[in-house]
DNA sequence: TTCTTATACGTAGAATATCAAGGTATGGTT
DNA sequence: AACCATACCTTGATATTCTACGTATAAGAA
């Protein structure tokens, strides 16, 4: 539900750290998202798929189908090392622009 | 230093938050923000002007002419009514998006 | 005087990104 | 059979970022 700006800011570190928790596949990845954020954060297979291929492309994720015996096919993405550094960057980055928006607000620190 | 995303991000937001605080040009608002954010975000001002631009468009901000004797013209931009509501709905956005981070990240309430 | 730096605004264009809309296919349920 | 949930993908319109460039004045140094 987030402007779309903001959105863009969250994909990437949340594909990341939900995929730092262990593989996982595209489906799933919107299901848990939607979980996660108490369903306001709603994502469409259509915008989360070209994410996964560029983090895949920039070497962060990396995948394997996996098809088990009756059962669907299934596309499985795993943190490379480079992707576990990018979203200690990401996480770092995003922790100290908060921080700023923070003072500028003047939020109290249980926000 | 942010990432692109996170910068994409953040530009709307501080902007209006610093200009809600009274009227400013583009040209002290890019040091504005180097001051807030102790040199963390150093923002060009061909990254910023296209920013003013589309803000005015979209009628969150109204600017005006100022031309001091013995001083350069400065475009002084002011916060519209349609703005202070961007701004807070922006301020929600960020922080039920931090929320949901922070708790996946298992930041302590003070970060 | 002339050069440089700081101030102050702007645009063009390449590169990148989002996201809705549409497409394919299988399994399970009614 | 019909329908829904699962599961992946691409295309194309639209929007966005940001580098690189251009314009101009004022102040201070060499």
């Amino acid at each position: 539900m987030a402007s779309k700006g903001l959105m863009a800011a969250t994909t990437k570190p949340l594909i990341l750290t939900i995929l730092s928790e262990g593989k996982n596949y595209g489906y799933n990845i919107i299901q848990q998202v939607k979980k996660i954020s108490d369903g306001q954060l709603q994502w469409s297979d259509g915008m989360l798929y070209p994410v996964l291929h560029r983090l895949e492309k920039d070497g962060f994720i990396s995948s394997e189908w996996i098809i088990t015996t009756s059962d669907r096919r299934r596309k499985y993405y795993s943190i490379t090392e480079a992707g576990k550094k990018e979203l200690h960057v990401e996480r770092e980055d995003w922790i100290s622009l908060h921080s700023i928006l923070k003072n500028l607000w003047g939020l109290k620190p249980t926000t």
